[in-house]
DNA sequence: CTAGGGTTAG
């Protein structure tokens, strides 16, 4: 009872949106019905996401604790048969009792192992929350045997070996009721699979209060349970408290433990300390020592010092393995050096050490990362063909990479390959799902996937829980992202500062300062530490609604509290400046993070460009793009865009077109405002025609392009007097299947009236009205003077009558 | 007790 009170229910989340408008119609409800006997008897949740996806249909949020006799009267009775189900019922009671009897028997001859293996079988097939019913079927068949016990303690173990701690603990506390007392092991499983939680404690106090003598494990398992938890101050006090004395000698794995502790922290200086200590205890240290400490250096890109460590414990006599070539294959793949990774696999070949699946895999998310799924898929159907089968971990790279490149097809095939191989979905892979879908603004189906997972007791964590909020923010689904929000922190479960950070910035994004603020006070109250992105939304909220005085107030306020802004404080508040129009203050504050050895990145310099070309300094802005290519910072499109806007605002033709010129020199794709600037500003200076056969040659390379380049074309058409052409290139907007709006066509239209070309602006209006849209008041206005202004008043009546038919003012003329 | 996968800010 003492464990059941802390622990929280699983099937909390996801938490629903607040109910999706169209009631559920009846189809759907089948649908649901189906998905509902889909979900409690199917052991492949990758199956129902596929279903899910390709039928596309809404959310159907289904419950998720099922209990264990309606599954099997589903299973079972047909029509619902009662005697059916009371057969099975029968069938499958005495299959239970018949696995206890034999744990029984081999209790009595103290084979434990085996006890271990038949009720791991066992739970695994019954799944969790199946404790109650099975405690009830020892209570009742094996009350009086001796080797009772013995059964119940390995019960106990297995469940939590297979981490249904629920069921754990249900055991021991039946155990408790009926006098009879779990052995150490059956604690260190327990303790072992909470090792991430508090509970831990509850149960080493547990474990004291009885007198029950600790294992060599115990003390290891409580130290590795601290630094999980992050509390290494708290694991070395408890290192020192039982080992100070050297009473009770430490294994090596102990301080290997502490180690990886304090790396994972970051303390690399820490753990290597720990190297000597190990020395003073009288050991030595092993692979894993070193190991260990390799692997947090390659992570932190000191490969010579990894290098150097490597040839340390060559010299103590260990050889390298396969994980220690895979650390350091890793540590040149995250710098990027795939050659090195090549070099290295024909090293470890030459050894006579075979490349494995983490090698492999490596490998693929190397080619992943530069952007070449092909060839990551490539190796995988390699790996295949050497006989190896790939697990979640090499799907998920190959998952990741293929929604980063919308490859929604490809997703559906790997998923097709991982259930027809069976293997389960983990929290990562279903995290990178639900990210995807989410990016793809499938929030509905990344809301499916999350409440599949629950069902699957595979508990969302707050990286999960980050993708679905990122999301709706970027949706502006404010209301449900502050909802969704409010139900994680209302059920006790773990928000962390990452997911207000998320929320604030859905806020600051829509200015709402409010909001922002709001969630910023509860931060405060929650004792949750304010980071530098918290601070960097703040700011950029109080720049968003020109409140750039507190903005800069903010910057003074974070330093106060000892923490360093970054590059993108200051890119943030440079761009605010820039946009207010005060270039001095952007330069300023420029200057001022140059002196604090802040590193400008691509966008800082962009918006240093863009609020030198305002001020009409366009020699300096392209002096910047000199400086930023010594400095081996690359200028993007966007940086190239600013610089060529800066051109087209002095209307300086021959510069747009020779910034253009190098972009492509640069391989940088031109984007759709590049081309937006080039014909605006052949437009601007009467080169209609020019732009018009540049949007060609355009289409013709396959370059796609916004409406925007188009109707850029026809407003100078109008206003150049060019009415026909504009006609006719309008009808080709339309044709190429654009979404003409009112207001291009009061655009079109407002031009040609003012250029007395009256007859055209009514095939305009014909034109529109054949589209299905309607003249506002401004465009009847504009039409009518123009009529008066020719004096067509034999058209002006045709138009009068038709705008008081239609209805169009009706509201006006009363 | 060591190796490979997912995340937030301009």
């Amino acid at each position: 009872m003492l464990f059941r009170s802390k622990f929280r229910p699983f099937g909390q989340f996801p938490p629903q949106l607040p109910a999706p408008k169209p009631a559920i119609s009846s189809a759907a409800a089948a649908a649901a019905d189906e998905l509902l006997i889909d979900s409690s008897t199917s052991k492949n949740p990758v199956r129902e996401i596929l279903t899910l996806a390709k039928r596309g249909n809404r959310p159907l949020f289904l419950p998720s604790n099922r209990t264990r006799v309606d599954r099997q009267s589903r299973g079972a009775g047909k029509d619902g048969n009662f005697m059916d189900w009371e057969v099975a019922r029968t069938r499958f009671e005495d299959a239970r009792l018949a696995r206890l009897e034999t744990c029984h028997a081999l209790a009595r001859e103290g084979r434990l192992k085996e006890i271990n293996s038949v009720l791991k079988q066992m739970l695994h097939e019954e799944g969790s929350g199946s404790a109650p019913s099975l405690c009830e079927l020892l209570q009742n068949n094996f009350r009086d045997c001796d080797s009772c016990s013995i059964v119940w303690d390995v019960l106990a173990n297995v469940y939590a070996q297979l981490e249904m701690i629920h069921d754990a603990l249900y055991v021991l506390s039946k155990m408790d009721s009926l006098n009879m007392q779990a052995s150490i092991s059956t604690y260190d499983s327990l303790m072992y699979n909470l090792r991430h939680t508090d509970m831990v404690w509850d149960i080493y106090k547990e474990i004291r209060a009885r007198g029950v003598t600790h294992s060599e494990y115990t003390y290891n398992i409580l130290i590795d349970s601290l630094c999980k938890q992050q509390r290494l101050q708290d694991a070395i006090s408890f290192f020192q408290d039982v080992h100070g004395r050297k009473e009770v000698k430490p294994f090596i794995i102990t301080f290997n433990t502490l180690m990886s502790g304090l790396c994972n922290a970051g303390l690399v200086e820490v753990a290597k300390s720990i190297l000597s200590l190990i020395l003073k205890y009288g050991l030595r240290p092993d692979r894993y020592s070193y190991t260990t400490l390799i692997h947090r250096l390659c992570a932190a890109g000191s490969m010579e010092e990894a290098l150097k460590l490597f040839e340390d414990m060559e010299k103590d006599g260990i050889l390298l393995d396969v994980v220690a070539y895979n650390i350091l294959i890793n540590g040149y793949r995250l710098l990027g050096l795939m050659s090195e990774v090549w070099k290295l696999i024909k090293m470890m070949i030459f050894q006579g050490l075979k490349p494995d699946l983490v090698t492999y895999t490596i490998l693929i998310t190397g080619h992943c990362e530069k952007g070449d799924v092909e060839e990551g898929l490539r190796v995988r159907r390699e790996v295949i063909a050497r006989g190896i089968q790939l697990n979640i971990v090499a799907y998920s790279v190959l998952l990741n990479a293929l929604f980063k490149k919308g490859q929604i097809g490809e997703v559906h095939q790997l998923l097709d390959e991982i259930e027809a191989i069976g293997l389960h979905m983990d929290l990562v892979a279903y995290s990178i799902l639900i990210h995807g879908y989410c990016k793809l603004g499938e929030i509905e189906r990344a809301l499916q996937v999350c409440q599949m997972m629950c069902s699957k007791q595979v508990m969302p964590n707050s990286f999960t829980h980050g993708a679905t909020l990122s999301s709706l923010c970027k949706k502006g689904m404010l209301v449900e992202a502050r909802w969704y929000l409010d139900n994680l922190v209302g059920s006790g479960l773990m928000v962390d500062i990452i997911l207000y950070n998320i929320v604030i910035d859905g806020y600051a994004k829509i200015g709402d300062v409010d909001g922002a603020l709001e969630l910023y006070e509860q931060i405060l109250k929650l004792g949750l530490s304010l980071t530098i992105v918290t601070y960097n939304t703040l700011i950029f909220v109080f720049c968003k609604i020109e409140k750039l005085t507190v903005a800069e107030h903010f910057l003074r306020q974070i330093e106060l509290n000892g923490i360093n802004p970054t590059v993108v404080t200051y890119t943030t508040l440079m761009d605010a400046f820039v946009g207010a129009g005060n270039t001095d203050s952007m330069l300023r504050m420029f200057n001022e993070m140059i002196e604090k050895a802040i590193m400008p990145n691509v966008i800082t310099y962009s918006v240093v460009m863009k609020g030198l070309c305002k001020q009409g300094r366009l020699q300096k802005a392209i002096d910047i793009l000199k400086d930023m290519h010594i400095s081996g910072i690359y200028a993007d499109q966007i940086t190239y865009n600013t610089l060529m806007q800066g051109f087209c605002e002095v209307q300086n033709i021959e510069m747009a077109f020779r910034i253009h010129d190098e972009m492509l020199q640069h391989n940088l794709m031109p984007t759709p405002v590049t081309y937006n600037l080039l014909i605006n500003i052949l437009c601007l200076k009467g080169k209609v025609d020019c732009a018009e056969k540049f949007l060609d040659s355009l289409l013709d390379k396959g370059v796609r392009l916004s409406k925007f380049a188009y109707t850029t074309i026809v407003k100078a058409q109008c206003a150049k007097g060019m009415p026909g052409k504009a006609i006719i290139f309008f009808d080709r907007i339309i044709r190429s299947g654009f979404e003409v709006s009112i207001k291009d066509f009061s655009a079109a239209i407002n031009r040609l009236c003012k250029g007395n070309f009256v007859n055209e602006a009514t095939i305009f209006l014909k034109m529109m009205l054949y589209v299905g849209i309607y003249p506002d008041e401004e465009l009847c206005t504009v039409i009518c003077s123009a009529f008066i202004k020719k004096k067509e008043l034999q058209s002006l009546f045709v138009l009068q009558a038709m705008i008081v038919k239609s209805g169009i003012l009706a509201w006006d003329i009363q």
